[in-house]
RNA sequence: GCGCGGGUGGUGGAAUUGGUAGACACGAGGGACUUAAAAUCCCUUGGCCUCACGGCCGUGCGGGUUCAAGUCCCGCCCCGCGCACCA
């Protein structure tokens, strides 16, 4: 008897599948068409981590268990390369960030072949390979074409010293990470995707994304829709106006005041000699506190009057102008009307501030004295009595007709800044030219190219190291041919990997991103597998998608059918897995240790349900290669065995029913951990029956039981398959059926209760009548204590399941 | 504060969507094999009471609906995650 060997397993089938390129795909019309694929991994230099194990296992089982379908299954892999890590590292070392990646991929590739993944590794992509980043160019000039790329002025952090933006999460403490200097806020130009133009889209869909809700509802939080009205004020004594956004312009009649964001351009207009100073050390101190810092304040209100005043349009009435930092730069105007009685944030400030409260409606006040529900108007002239649900586009209407308001729609959602002052990234290709202003590189000179540098580190007033690179950013302009400059920023790598879903289906096209025809066959991707970018990624993705539908490049505006989102593998102890802890699995490891891919892959899906965070066990997992074990020496004691007599024993016939029914079952709905279970339970009751000897029924036990394990273990099964007497692969060999009259056994158990309460269960042949079982049941000895010898009044029936007697 | 999840044995988790709560696995205890250990195989394992047959209690807490509630309804408590002064 051959013993259970995984290495020496997995390396025989993990050859046999690369020689076969066994899972390389193309377009095939007269199959049914499956795309899955996981959030593709970012290759560090330390290697495949549990996480990645967990993800891709997910994917890799979908995916043979599809093809055992009949379905033509694309399952590809990717590096999403640019980014952080690297540029730091070749800040430090000064090696180049390309040289360490391709390093990182080929450990990252080999690990993941020792996974046993089946994928179709000719369609492998790599975001930083100017192949693929000339269509990432593409795309933009695109966009720029469309207007959907745009330059603005915007606030940034900047540390003076290191001469560089910063990331928000790059400040701590008002100073900068890398020299400890403090930092400030600047205006600069910068690069933005228009991603608000398409935020109704983008919200109009999601009720239909086959997505968790968790998923949903950050999205469409995020887009953050509101409707409402801009209104004007007019400045008391200057030539000024200035414009809010409310969503309740029923409530104008109450506003005592008005406050802006200390950004906003009038502050340095609505001052006076007396408030000047103050005022100017107000807005400089808001700025300078970072997001955190406004956090840890809590709700506390701040602020100060500016020394103007303006019009309440509704009442005629002067209203204090203030500055504070409750209100958003960004949001909006930048400046409110104040409506205290309605309002807790303005309330809070009129409290601290002593100023005017007028409540203008009839209605029931909330716990921090506010009026926020609806109600009918008062204090507010001729509109008194209105129902304020009714009052809104009245009084909207009113000051339209005033010429001072009007319906407005706003969102949350800003529009994606997307220039990065960084080397390690695709070069925004544009040129600067002195008469044309930005004009795109033509497609024909694209990509253009990240050159090779020494100096990794941010250069100048707000350049990337590209910036230093003369020969490369002096060029001339493709309008007229005079000299110019490159854009010297590159791009989000978010950028990168908008659309790389999409040069899967058409990988190493160089003549354009991808072939609509072939796209067309394989979108939408049907299963995404991750478990990260609740919002950014998975809405930018959206995002693209949708301009491409627009532009015709796609059939499909939702690039995503179904987003399996998984939770985290935590370490042994609880926690999250961390060097600093010393706690980290390394998947590789558990392969290495002896336990092989296949105990790995079936050990991550059998933790619990994939949605749920789940603590790694080391125990756990001894129980899940116990089980492979007993798999593998049950099939080579029934191949051992000899001669083998005829039989069929019925109620392991059933159990083979319901257990291809069950695991089936649970397969399409993701449900692992349940499907492994019940392969338990059956291999549980195989071990059981095979004390009265094989017969000639146990080669299709042995033959269902490792065709349904072999998604999740597909080397021991592969080779139990061809041990079993098959030469033709497993992976494409067609999934056991059931049929739902053999899953009955021939005995079935049922539950006997009085009065609901469980008294009894008894025995009944399958084919038991409601009378037959009340009668059984009746005549239980303990059910018949528990009646007393009263009368039924009522018996309820559950066929195969229960019999309640009410008396 | 708002939104989304979730509270079931010593542990991870099951429960056909209202029908025997605790499948499966880990851990623990016992047994077989062995000179011994490992490996393997078998049995027991929610709590309490009982020699036993069996009984009582039990799915975060308090009510309710129902023949029947982990599951549905009402009111609370706690935990995790996401967003967070968005006018």
């Amino acid at each position: 008897m051959k013993r259970f060997n995984p290495s020496e397993l997995e390396t025989k089938w993990q050859k046999i599948w690369e020689d076969q390129s066994r899972y390389e795909v193309n377009e095939d019309s007269t199959k049914p068409k499956l795309y899955v694929s996981g959030m593709f991994p970012y290759p560090s230099a330390s290697g495949l981590h549990s996480g990645h194990a967990f993800s891709y296992t997910i994917v890799d089982t979908i995916a043979r268990f599809y093809r055992t379908h009949g379905y033509n299954v694309l399952n590809p892999m990717g590096w999403d390369t640019f980014g952080l890590p690297a540029e730091n590292y070749a800040i430090k070392t000064g090696k180049a960030p390309a040289k360490v990646t391709v390093e990182n991929i080929a450990n990252f590739k080999r690990q993941f072949k020792r996974m046993g993944v089946s994928i179709d590794w000719s369609r492998e992509i790599n975001t930083s390979d100017p192949d693929y980043y000339k269509w990432t160019q593409w795309v933009f000039t695109e966009f720029f074409k469309q207007g959907l790329a745009y330059q603005k002025q915007s606030m940034q952090w900047w540390c003076p010293v290191d001469k560089t933006v910063l990331a928000n999460e790059q400040v701590e403490g008002g100073k900068c990470w890398r020299c400890g200097n403090e930092v400030e806020k600047r205006s600069m130009k910068q690069w933005f995707f228009k991603i608000t133009d398409y935020a109704d889209d983008l919200l109009a869909e999601i009720p239909d994304l086959d997505w968790p809700e968790k998923i949903k509802t950050a999205q469409t939080n995020w887009i953050g829709r509101s409707e409402g009205a801009e209104i004007t004020f007019v400045i008391d004594g200057q030539n000024e106006e200035l414009t809010v956004f409310t969503t309740r312009p029923d409530t104008i009649f109450g506003a005592t005041f008005m406050v802006i964001a200390p950004e906003h351009q009038l502050v340095n207009k609505l001052v006076n000699e007396d408030t000047k100073q103050v005022v100017e050390n107000y807005v400089a101190d808001a700025l300078k506190k970072s997001e955190i810092d406004r956090m840890n304040e809590g709700k506390e209100k701040t602020g100060v009057f500016t020394g103007s005043h303006a019009i309440n349009p509704a009442t005629g009435e002067k209203i204090p102008i203030w500055v504070a930092d409750y209100v958003l730069g960004g949001y909006g105007t930048g400046a409110v009307m104040a409506v205290p009685a309605h309002d807790e944030r303005d309330l809070a400030f009129a409290e601290k501030f002593s100023l005017p409260v007028v409540n203008v409606i009839d209605g029931v006040k909330n716990d921090d004295g506010v009026i926020i529900s609806e109600g009918t108007l008062q204090n507010s002239g001729a509109f008194d009595g209105t129902p304020t649900s009714d009052a809104r586009e009245v009084i909207v209407a009113w000051l339209k007709e005033q010429g001072v308001g009007k319906s407005k729609i706003t969102y949350k959602m800003r529009d994606w800044l997307i220039s990065r002052q960084r080397y390690w990234g695709a070069p925004i290709p544009i040129i600067h030219c002195d008469e044309h202003g930005a004009v795109a590189v033509p497609e024909a000179d694209l990509p253009v190219v990240l050159p090779e540098v020494k100096e990794y580190a941010p250069k100048g007033e707000g350049g990337s190291a590209l910036a230093g690179v003369e020969d490369w950013v002096n060029t001339t302009c493709p309008e007229c041919g005079k000299p110019a400059k490159r854009e010297t920023d590159t791009m989000d790598g978010y950028a990168c990997s908008s659309w790389y879903l999409l040069r899967y289906t058409d990988p190493n096209n160089a003549k354009q991103a991808w072939n609509p025809e072939k796209a067309n066959y394989w979108a939408p991707l049907d299963y995404y597998v991750g478990g990260d970018h609740a919002v950014a990624h998975l809405l930018y993705v959206r995002f693209w998608s949708h301009v491409f539908k627009k532009m015709g490049l796609v059939d499909v505006r939702e690039p995503v059918k179904k987003l399996v989102y998984h939770g985290y593998v935590n370490a042994e102890d609880g926690r999250k897995m961390s060097k600093s802890f010393g706690n980290v699995i390394d998947p590789l490891d558990i392969i290495d240790q002896g336990y092989g891919a296949d105990t790995l892959r079936t050990y991550v899906l059998f933790m619990g349900p994939i949605e749920l965070d789940s603590a790694w066990s080391s125990q756990g997992i001894g129980g899940v290669y116990r089980f492979l074990n007993r798999v593998w020496t049950l099939a080579q004691e029934y191949l051992g065995a000899s001669p083998q007599e005829a039989g069929k024993q019925d109620d392991l016939e059933a159990l083979r029913h319901k257990t291809i029914k069950k695991v089936t079952r649970d397969y399409h709905s993701l449900g692992f951990n349940t499907a492994i279970a019940a392969l338990m339970e059956y291999v549980n009751e195989l071990y059981k029956a095979k004390t009265t000897g094989f017969t000639s029924d146990w080669q299709i036990h042995i033959e269902t039981l490792v065709q349904l394990l072999a998604p999740f273990a597909p080397h021991m099964t592969a080779e139990l398959w061809q041990q079993l007497g098959h030469d033709g692969p497993l992976d494409t060999t067609e999934w056991p059926t059931w049929d739902d009259a053999l899953t009955q056994a021939s005995v079935i158990t049922v539950a006997v209760q009085v009065n609901g309460k469980l008294r009894a269960t008894i025995e009944l042949s399958a084919d038991s009548t409601q009378d037959d079982a009340t009668t059984a049941a009746m005549t239980n000895e303990n059910v018949q204590r528990f009646l007393d010898g009263k009368q039924p009044k009522k018996v309820v029936y559950v066929p195969g399941r229960l019999v309640n007697i009410v008396v």
